[in-house]
DNA sequence: CCATATCGTTGGTGTCGCCAACGATATGGA
DNA sequence: TCCATATCGTTGGCGACACCAACGATATGG
């Protein structure tokens, strides 16, 4: 059932994603800092759903790939302010890419109507168990 | 998408699954047992997906719950015969329970119609993906 | 008889998700 | 004002899952 198909899911993309040199933390961060811009890493992790020790060590390393800058918060001396680069855009881009091709793997042996209708029940189960719909 | 569905799914059977003792591979190599009969450990890998050196632990594991029975084949002296054992067909009974009712809590915003046609959408995904359709 | 393959086992790697604890800092109430 | 409380970033750890490499023992085909 859906375990069985996020399996896949998950070693698809898996594959791709260390081939651009990135995990799905990795994703979620650039992902969120897009959309919602600059943030702490309190907040992101909050965006995220990830637990705050994970924020940091992958704020960390994409810091180290240039992707996003910290910078320490003026107004509240316990906040890192999180950026995204103009690198980090890119490779948020390339890693969009990556995912929609890999759906589009994942999702060959469904038709366009069906693929449709199976994001749209998707989305209202996570929807219902307090998601955000990202991706 | 996929993924997110994944992640409500796995913290939901994980929570239940801890709850009795058991986990994911347990839960496989179980069904894999009672569905197809005994089977050597590298068979049993094979059926469940899994690599030979988790097959081994989960089969240690459930070996030491009285779940299966771990047996030197006469004909093969490398292979180990693991038959499952009235308690694991117990066990496997009520694993699947608590998947039904995971399953019940996770598709509870969808009618049963839909329930339907996202399982069918899945089940036409993971079988073009070589999978053989458990649960 | 020997190369090759398979089997069970041990040990290690990486990702994801989570928790506990710490020192530093903010903030609200007494 | 002072102090309890909360938040933030950070470190370190744990368990589950998926995978890989290598080993000795055993089977098997040429």
């Amino acid at each position: 059932m859906v375990a069985q198909t996020a399996v896949h899911a998950r070693r698809l993309v898996g594959e791709e994603f260390i081939a651009a040199g990135a995990r799905g933390y990795h994703y979620r961060v650039l992902a969120a800092l897009q959309e919602f811009g600059p943030a702490s890493q309190a907040e992101l992790g909050r965006r995220c759903r990830m637990d705050r020790s994970d924020v940091v060590v992958a704020v960390t390393e994409l810091e180290g790939q240039g992707f996003v800058e910290r910078a320490a918060d003026p107004a509240d001396r316990r906040r890192n302010t999180v950026t995204i680069t103009r690198a980090g855009t890119q490779q948020l881009r390339r890693l969009d890419r990556t995912l929609d091709k890999v759906q589009d793997e994942l999702l060959a042996p469904l038709s366009a109507t069906e693929r449709q209708t199976l994001v749209a029940l998707l989305g209202m189960v996570v929807k219902h168990h307090g998601g955000a719909p990202t991706s």
